[in-house]
DNA sequence: CGTCACTTTGAGGCTAGTCAACGGCGGTGG
DNA sequence: CCACCGCCGTTGACTAGCCTCAAAGTGACG
C-alpha cells in the first residue's frame, strides 16, 4: 500500500468517517461501537464519474466491499453479443459486490450513472472484522437476503407498467430528498435496459402514469401525485409496504 | 415442543446426523467442528408430501431455516387475483428462507413438489452458532450471496430457449444422479411458472430441443445429448460455468 | 449556434400468451 | 376386467404486448 495524498487525508479522521457521515441508511450505520470500527477499516473514499474507467469488472478478483457515499453507481454485465444487462443501480448507503462474496470474482461491473463517491471496505479486514463482532456479520447476511428478496420479487414476469411503477415506487423510497419530488440519475435508456424493456417502451409507459394523473413531469424531476395507484401497480412486485417516505417514520 | 416418537428418534444421534448424511451438498458440510455443532441444534426432520399443508407460508414468523435432505421444496407466491409465482425449486442440500432473513418473516411459501424430507435448524439457535463460529456465518453469508446472484442472472429479460436452457443445466448440475438422465420432479406447469413462460410455451420449446438433437425424451426423463449447445444458449444466464456435472470433480 | 445525447412519437413485426381441443396415463370404482 | 375421470402433456389458431426501426423534437453545453 502506497502513501499518497488522498490516503493520508482519509486517515486524519479514520473514526470520526462514518460517525459524521451524513447517508443514514448506510450499512456502516448501527451500534457505536461497529461503526466506529467499520470506519477503521476503510480504505480512502473514491470518486467515480461517468465514462471513467470501471470501479471494478467482471471477473476482477473481489478485494473489497463498497459502499456508496454519493451518487449512483450501475452494475452490470456484458453478454457475447456485447448487450449490457443492468443488475442494479447503487444509491448512497448501499453495499456493492454482495452478489460476488461466495464467488470471489466480480459478478458484474461498475461505473458511475453520475458523479459518485464509494467507500472501499478490504475484503481482508471485512473478514477479519465479522469475525470479531458477529452482530456485524449477521447484519452482513441480512443486507445480502433483502437484496437477494428485490431480485426475486423483480424477477416475476410483470407487465411493463408493474416494472415501472415498482421502479418509481422502489426508487422514491430510497431517493426521499424531504419533498416529493423524485430526480432519477440515470436515463430512461438505462431504466429500460435495468427493467429488460425498450426505451421507447419506458417513455411510453411514463406518458400513460402522467395521463392518468399519476406523475407530472418538469424539467426538475417526476413527482409521484398518484403514489397510491402507482403502488398498487407495484404492489405484487415490492409487495404490501405501500407507504409513501414520508409516512414510513415508524 | 413436545416429545413425540419422531423427534426421539432424531435426537438419539444428534451428531451423527450431518455427518452420516449422504446429501454431500448441504450446507452444514463443512470443517468437521461446524458439522457436528450444525447437526446438535437440528429439531427433528420433517416429512412433507405434496397436497400437505405449506411447510409456512407467507407472513409466518421466520423460526427455523429449513434444508432439504430429499425431495424437492417448491417456496411461492400468491399476487392479489390468486396467481401462483414460483420462486424457487430447493433440492437436497438447499437451504430455505434464506431470503426472509432481515425481514424476520417469510416473504414466500412452501410445499413439497414430490415427497421430500427437510432438516429444521431452529433460528434462536443458529443466530448462537453463527456467533461462536464466524467461519460458518461466512458460509451462511457466501450461499446467500450465491442465491442472489443466480437470482440477479434469472431476472434477465431472456427468450423461452434461454430460459429453459438455464433451467435444464442448472438443474442437471444439481440432480446429477451418476448417469446422464435428467430426472425432473416437477410438472412443466410448475417449470413454466417459475421461468414466467407459459405451460404450452415450455413444452414446444423443450421440443425444439429435441429436433435439434439437443435432448432425448422418454419414460425416465431426459437425456441432454447437446449439452453444449444447450449451455451456449444458457450462457448468459448461468455463466461461463459450461462444462456437465460429471466433468466437475475439480 | 451547432452538436450531441436524450426523449418522444409513429408504424410494423415478432415472441410468447391465450384459448381450445385432443391423446396418453394412472387411479378408481363398477 | 373394463369404463370412467382427472391431470399432464401436446398441438394448432389466434391475439396482444412489447420490440425494432425510423425520424423528429428538446435541452445541455461548448
Amino acid at each position: 500500500m502506497s502513501m499518497n495524498t488522498a490516503q493520508a487525508d482519509a486517515r486524519i479522521q479514520p473514526q470520526a468517517d462514518c460517525l459524521l457521515c451524513p447517508v443514514q441508511s448506510c450499512f456502516a450505520r448501527g451500534p457505536r461501537a461497529e461503526t466506529t470500527a467499520w470506519s477503521a477499516i476503510l480504505a480512502p473514499r473514491l470518486s467515480v464519474i461517468p465514462g471513467a474507467p470501471p470501479l471494478f469488472a467482471v471477473g476482477d478478483k473481489l478485494d473489497s466491499l463498497y459502499t456508496v457515499r454519493a451518487g449512483c453507481i450501475k452494475t452490470y454485465t456484458v453478454d457475447s453479443s456485447g448487450g449490457e444487462h443492468i443488475r442494479g443501480f447503487h444509491l448512497p448507503g448501499d453495499l456493492i459486490g454482495l452478489d460476488a462474496l461466495d464467488y470471489g470474482r466480480c459478478r458484474s461491473s461498475a461505473v458511475a450513472v453520475v458523479p459518485s463517491q464509494v467507500c472501499v471496505a478490504p475484503l481482508s479486514a471485512v473478514r477479519k472484522l465479522l469475525s470479531a463482532q458477529p452482530s456485524l456479520a449477521q447484519r452482513l447476511t441480512e443486507r445480502t437476503s433483502r437484496e437477494l428478496a428485490l431480485a426475486l420479487a423483480l424477477c416475476g414476469g410483470f407487465s411493463a407498467e408493474q416494472r415501472l411503477a415498482a421502479f418509481l415506487i422502489h426508487m422514491e423510497r430510497r431517493l426521499y430528498s424531504g419533498n416529493s419530488l423524485l430526480r432519477l440519475p440515470m436515463p430512461q435508456r438505462d431504466i429500460g435496459n435495468y427493467l429488460r424493456l425498450a426505451t421507447e417502451t419506458v417513455c411510453r409507459t411514463l406518458k400513460q402514469f402522467v395521463s392518468r394523473g399519476w406523475v407530472q413531469q418538469d424539467h426538475f424531476g417526476l413527482r409521484l401525485d398518484g403514489y397510491k395507484a402507482i403502488a398498487a401497480l407495484a404492489e405484487p412486485i415490492v409487495g404490501p409496504l405501500t407507504a409513501p417516505s414520508f409516512a414510513l417514520a415508524a
